[in-house]
RNA sequence: GGGAGAGUUCCCGAGCGGCCAAAGGGGGCAGACUGUAAAUCUGUUGUCGACGACUUCGGUGGUUCGAAUCCACCCUCUCCCA
């Protein structure tokens, strides 16, 4: 069985990457499937950049307003859904391009063996948060060294979030996390990953900066508005370029104050971003204030890309 | 003009004779990441040929074995009375 040849455009907030993703698409035939943990979400539309839809030039793409706010997705349920798109766009005979700046989402939708866990069995969790309630994370943590040392060994005791899920995937699965899994899949794609970054920082600071005082300008603020009681308790509540606003919007700080917040945790994010991206040593690192200008970029990840697409017949011709 | 107070490391802000390269927070930098991931968490943050040395706490000069901490003068700032 053939691989299925996926590209992926990757790298910081603000790099880039929805462009670059349209262009190669127009050129290679191929159609984008997001994967971005926010813009799944309907709406919010200027706080998570979606691409309008002069901007797609017709190019379909997925993975986009799936879901709505109220709902909580998670990276399983969008690698499920995602994954089908890529057989489906393979089938067409199309080339699936994927695009975004969730490391999770995209390690999950392109090496399926990471999560192997079906159940959905949340009253496990639910127990387990119950507990840490009463007998603390200091038991709980106890009690993952005790089943499950290796992956206890790897956390701090302050990452309550992670102690429970480790705790619930031994009491879901009778397994430590961190045993392999011996019938893991090999991923059915050939991908090729493409970086966004630049080599000088500040630069990558300055277009987030400029890029937020743009969305301001296209009324992130009543957008934020809009959004000003979803519940605390909801994933998309944690966007960034809402929250920030909110204590704005109660009238409790200065814009210029939040806004400068505001800026200054997007800055944060493209950081975590990059630290994720870069352990992951097949991406082709592409650093945009190397080039003179960004079609140079572009037709630097196109060659990358008809030289990576050309192997592929190569091989399929061959046998 | 008179009175009260303040100047600390990138920023805010503790320290008020030795245990101070100086708490804490912010920011920066680096890292982790297996169904919250735009989240969560960790480490680090004066300089250097670095288990030691060197330069820092507005400036200059003193007191002292020893000062960011005490004294004198100077500079800057804030506040109160005029």
């Amino acid at each position: 069985m053939s691989l299925i040849p996926v590209i992926a455009v990757v790298g910081p907030t603000a790099s880039g990457k929805t462009a670059l993703a349209i262009e190669l698409a127009k050129a290679l035939d191929g159609e984008i499937i997001s994967a971005d943990s926010m813009q799944v979400y309907k709406g919010m539309d200027i706080a998570t950049a979606k691409p309008t839809l002069e901007e797609r030039q017709g190019i379909p793409h997925y993975m986009m307003d799936v879901v709505d706010t109220s709902v909580r997705y998670s990276a399983a349920l969008y690698a499920e859904k995602a994954s089908e798109h890529i057989r489906d766009i393979h089938a067409r005979g199309k080339l699936p391009i994927v695009a975004g700046g969730t490391g999770l989402y995209v390690d999950t939708l392109l090496k399926p063996h990471v999560y192997k866990l079906k159940e959905h069995d949340m009253s496990v969790r639910t127990a387990l948060e119950e507990r840490e309630l009463t007998e603390g994370i200091e038991a709980l943590f106890e009690e993952l060294n005790r089943l499950d040392k290796v992956t206890a060994d790897k956390l701090h005791i302050n990452n309550r979030g992670r102690i429970i899920r480790a705790l619930e995937v031994y009491y879901l699965t009778g397994r430590p996390m961190s045993e392999k899994d011996e019938d893991a899949e090999d991923s059915p794609y050939r991908v090729l990953y493409i970086g966004l970054d630049y080599k000088n920082r500040s630069l990558l600071y300055d277009r987030i900066n400029k890029r937020v005082d743009i969305m301001l300008e296209n009324g992130l603020v009543s957008e934020a508005r809009q959004y000003k009681e979803l519940s605390d308790s909801t994933t998309a509540a944690r966007a960034i370029g809402h929250k920030e606003l909110l204590p704005y919007l109660k009238g409790e700080k200065p814009l210029n104050e939040v806004i400068e917040k505001l800026k200054r945790e997007t800055r944060r994010y493209a950081k975590r971003q990059l630290t994720w991206f870069r352990k992951n040593d097949e991406i082709n690192w592409l650093y945009i204030d190397c080039f003179d200008s960004f079609d140079d970029v572009i037709d630097n990840a196109l060659s990358l890309s008809k030289e990576f697409l050309a192997e592929e017949s190569d091989k399929n011709g061959g046998d």
